[in-house]
DNA sequence: CAAATGTACTGAACACCGTTTATTAATCAA
DNA sequence: TTGATTAATAAACGGTGTTCAGTACATTTG
């Protein structure tokens, strides 16, 4: 007499086709193709289905900005694996920037559009995969304190400052305010600001 | 016969009477009230003849937004009078802060939407307020430089990098990011991590 | 002064958007 | 088989940015 857990599967079914389609429609069209009508179109139901699995657009958002953090921690993987903490420190802040150029959507999504967060908010949630994010830069720089390499302390406050530099730089970038930097000189300039920030911190952190 | 002076003088008025209106709604009930119809509304003319006076919505954002940066140069004004160059560092990062948290709507338009840049862009023009607004920065970072505070010698690079720290740690608090931490101590977090990377420019930039 | 030209403005439409609701169709329990 | 529950939808609501044909008025010309 399984059919509860049928119906419970089949909902979850239902859930996943219409993530992944929100997800299809994301990567390959960019944020302006994810409407709920375009999501039903794909699928081929009624928009007003949606509502019946995802309580509003932002909590499609909030699934999709999920599915960016498994990916972004994927891509941090390797980098974990570094020997020298601080190495590592500035393996992952290149894979942040790096993430961010190869995934502009996913990243608005998960680091600069309020709407996930809100979604978040109204449910009175906590966000995980911020704080899971954030706690392995945390780790990070802990051990670089272990080691020595950092006078401070507080391995959170410094995550924090690190993550906001690095953050910074890429949310200029990504929303195009470094353009005002010739195309030739920007790339370069760049390269040399993250540098200079990694030898502050490396020698007066 | 100057009937065509006083038609641009009428043009201009127009164009200024639209922005005022927009700038208004803005202001008073967020982004989300500034659309052509609620402008148009608020002028008592029809939403078409917004656009006999700017091309489209990013251009009247951009408009907005060199507002934006005029009130964020006043503000940052009494600063520039301080004497020791760092000190003027220090408090020009505060006020970008402030100056986001006071106006996160205009600091939105003039830092974070992509909006205001695509018309930029499409005009294939230069961002200029966002040049005299860096390089008010520039001289500062020079002046740190030429006192001997801080050992690089590339004043923009060093602008870039904590312009790029101070944008971050803004943005990620403007964008909800940092509601991870307990409402307590995110303050105090926040301030930590801002003096942090003071202390660290200040002894290793 | 009257007719012709130019232009400032608008109503109405187009093609979208997120979301809600009344209703229908299908499935399940008794 | 009947009655209750559930899933899905058509249609609407009230918005959005934008375009365009047409009107009414101002200006220039004959």
């Amino acid at each position: 007499m399984g059919i509860v857990e049928r119906k419970e599967r089949e909902r979850e079914e239902m859930r996943k086709r219409i993530l992944e389609a929100a997800q299809k429609l994301f990567l390959e069209n960019g944020y302006e193709k994810v409407s709920i009508r375009n999501i039903a179109d794909a699928i081929e139901y009624s928009p007003a289905t949606i509502y019946l699995y995802y309580k509003d657009k932002n909590e499609l958002l909030y699934a999709l900005h999920q599915i960016g953090f498994h990916k972004m921690i994927d891509a941090f993987q390797s980098a974990l694996q570094l020997e020298d903490p601080f190495d590592r420190l500035v393996e992952l802040g290149r894979r942040y920037f790096q993430f961010a150029f190869d995934n502009p959507e996913l990243f608005d999504l998960m680091f600069i559009m309020t709407a996930p967060m809100d979604a978040l908010a109204c449910k009175n949630d906590i966000w995980d995969e911020g704080k899971s994010a954030f706690n392995l830069l945390v780790t990070c720089v802990q051990e670089c304190i272990d080691k020595g390499l950092f006078k401070t302390q507080d391995a959170e406050v410094a995550s924090l400052m690190i993550w906001s530099s690095v953050h910074g730089y890429t949310a200029l970038f990504l929303r195009k305010r470094l353009e005002m930097f010739e195309e030739n000189r920007r790339k370069e300039l760049m390269e040399s600001a993250f540098n200079l920030f990694n030898e502050t911190i490396r020698h007066g952190l």
